[in-house]
DNA sequence: CGTCTATATTGACAGACCTCTAATTAGCTA
DNA sequence: TAGCTAATTAGAGGTCTGTCAATATAGACG
């Protein structure tokens, strides 16, 4: 199963959910990413990684944070690298994560409230 | 860090993501709001909801919307309800949602990626 | 080669989730 | 009161998800 994103609506995308009604394709798109931000494990990760010096963190600098066993961090780390929030790369014995702030940038955007109408 | 409301870590939040690893609490909250998002069928919710005219729309202004019946509508609404991103009020026969622009906004901003790190 | 360490994959299981039909509640109007 | 509509709740069925133990893969190094 190829778990390639296919990026269709998400480049066409990002006016604020606020300020028009999301098609049903960036609907699916978007929910995609934060359904991979929906468990509270995959955001530390996600944050730890993004925070990390140097902008990546190794496998090993994460597992630490969390009382899990490995196969369940590689688990989420997975989940997020199919998402498209992050890349992993192999550098020797070890794995480095990174994220990718476009798409950080992209949510984050799309999340912006709409200006305030005029109560009734 | 001044704590004079007595609510969540929400409260106390939103340094981006990026910026510093999020606390296992900040996490929990957050995560809880990214899983109402989650759903192709939710999101569209939202975005209907507020980029309704009036900042609010009618039930029966969503409803249509979609090729599910009016209980599976009802449930999605639930979750968007209780995840504190939505309000419902009932006006005689009718049941109008808003958004609440606040949340929207502390999600935004947690999603603002950090600044670039040179690359090595 | 063999062995050690760091990650990932597999397979299983309990719990959560999305959708439906059927039944229920709330309000309007006759 | 009864009847009608708008919306929600209850319960069931099938699917998806988070976690683990066991196993496998990748690279480093003797």
């Amino acid at each position: 199963m190829p778990k390639q994103l296919p990026l269709t609506d998400l480049d066409a995308c990002c006016s604020p959910l606020a300020r028009e009604p999301l098609s049903e394709g960036q609907a699916v798109e978007l929910s995609r990413l934060f359904k991979a931000m929906s468990d509270p494990v995959r955001l530390r990760l996600l944050s730890l990684i993004a925070s990390h010096a140097g902008g990546e963190a190794c496998v090993c600098d994460l597992t630490g944070a969390f009382d899990l066993t490995a196969p369940t961090i590689s688990h989420h780390l997975k989940v997020l690298r199919e998402s498209g929030l992050v890349t992993g790369e192999r550098r020797g014995t070890w794995v480095y994560y990174r994220v990718h702030p476009e798409v950080l940038a992209r949510l984050s955007a799309v999340l912006v409230p709409g200006e305030e109408t005029v109560p009734a």
